[in-house]
DNA sequence: TGTACATCAGTGAACGCGCGTTCACTGATGTAC
DNA sequence: TGTACATCAGTGAACGCGCGTTCACTGATGTAC
């Protein structure tokens, strides 16, 4: 698996490469559904069949295009959250969810495809799973961090959760959410659901004629939402 | 456009309904992207050219099917919503929150037509515009009434929003938020996406894994979201 | 360093499929007198 | 009530398209001796 070293192998990936590339392409200009492997090898100007040197079906072609983008994003969710690291998990916070938009908006079918409806008769393989997880990862541990060096302030606000959902909270904690409460981890998902969903009803055309500016809107929420989970805010 | 009265005027209107009626069933088995037309004409045991007779294109069928998918979704929020009148914001807000989820897990595939991704290469035409917003409206009269009422508790909590937001929670109120101030604009907006995105994260697969039991979650957050916007919770 | 064989990238033709849409035609239903 | 004509639902064949995938083959690259 080391570095390439016949011409042949590198060769090998340089194509695969290149394939991936104008798969990419056509994916972010005409959206998941509408890829196809026989105009990627026309664009690359090589025989349709000479594709399956490389990948064994569509299918496996796809998987892979969801795999990288699901690292592009979560490579620029990492960056921006080293980019603030020193602005305490306020200013993370602030960095990654901004983050997240704006690949998200200039890179609209690749989100779709990593957000949106499943691709019919499409089955994520486990692959997919762990590179899915990396921006979730990314913010987790930003209110992890936060609650751990005690900046986290304690919600306010209504009804303690039942019983059910402190079970429930438990599971989700060890599995990557310690040193929160139930409260804390309900709080924290619900932020993770809530930034992709604003998200996903910008891009996929929901807000058009009911909020007139989306990133004021998106700013606006952003800072309620981290301090609904706790992050202080002057 | 009254009742129709021929022969003729009858059958079409009852093999237009079969179509629809056909259509929508095979879109909730396969999804939006492998609804065929002749898939539907076979199905009804009549020649694919004959569906010509009641949709110009497939897109027109396609469209009714997102007009018509949009008012069973509206209807369903708007019975919940009549069903809870007498228990005020809070119960209303919690009955058509579960109305919306249960609608969208019954209806997976027609869920994922309407806050899905685009539907590639077809573009909504204004007729969806009115259907589309039927639900948005039942949770919007929601927080309006509660706030005519008196029964909105003042959000506490953290800075107050822009100058920016303001204007742009301005418009907002026009058109269907109004006696609510830009603050509560503004979390009258986050409910509205976050509940969506809660349930589309649950249907599109990305709880799995991360929320052990799907309804304990979005029941505590239900409650939390509706505190958020100031409706009160005992 | 040179030869013999194995590996593998790439080709081009073909298979079989299903799709949306058009068109000329038939026969039944509706309408005007 | 009866006839002549217009309207319209439905048919079946066809057009043209693009797709994923397979297969036998060629020729270049890599490997073992």
């Amino acid at each position: 698996m080391g570095t390439p070293t016949t011409a042949r192998q590198r060769a090998r990936a340089e194509i695969t490469r290149e394939i991936l590339d104008e798969a990419a392409r056509q994916l972010a200009q005409q959206g998941a559904a509408a890829l196809s492997l026989r105009a990627v090898a026309r664009a690359l100007g090589m025989a349709s069949s000479a594709v399956y040197r490389y990948f064994p079906s569509r299918d496996q072609l796809l998987t892979t295009l969801i795999i990288e983008a699901y690292d592009d994003l979560g490579e620029h969710a990492e960056a921006a959250d080293a980019g603030a690291a020193e602005g305490g998990g306020t200013a993370r916070w602030l960095a990654v969810g901004r983050a997240v938009r704006s690949w998200a908006l200039t890179n609209p079918h690749r989100y779709a495809l990593l957000y949106g409806s499943p691709v019919p008769g499409y089955q994520a393989p486990r692959d997919t799973v762990d590179p899915a997880s990396r921006t979730t990862r990314v913010l987790a541990r930003i209110v992890v961090d936060a609650a751990a060096g005690g900046q986290l302030q304690p919600p306010e606000s209504p009804p303690p959760p039942g019983a059910a959902w402190a079970v429930v909270a438990e599971e989700v904690a060890a599995r990557g959410l310690p040193g929160l409460g139930p409260e804390g981890v309900l709080r924290a998902l619900m932020a993770w659901t809530q930034l992709f969903g604003m998200v996903s009803f910008e891009l996929f055309g929901h807000l058009v004629g009911v909020v007139g500016d989306n990133e004021v809107f998106f700013e606006s929420a952003l800072v309620r939402i981290g301090s609904f989970v706790g992050l202080p805010f002057a």
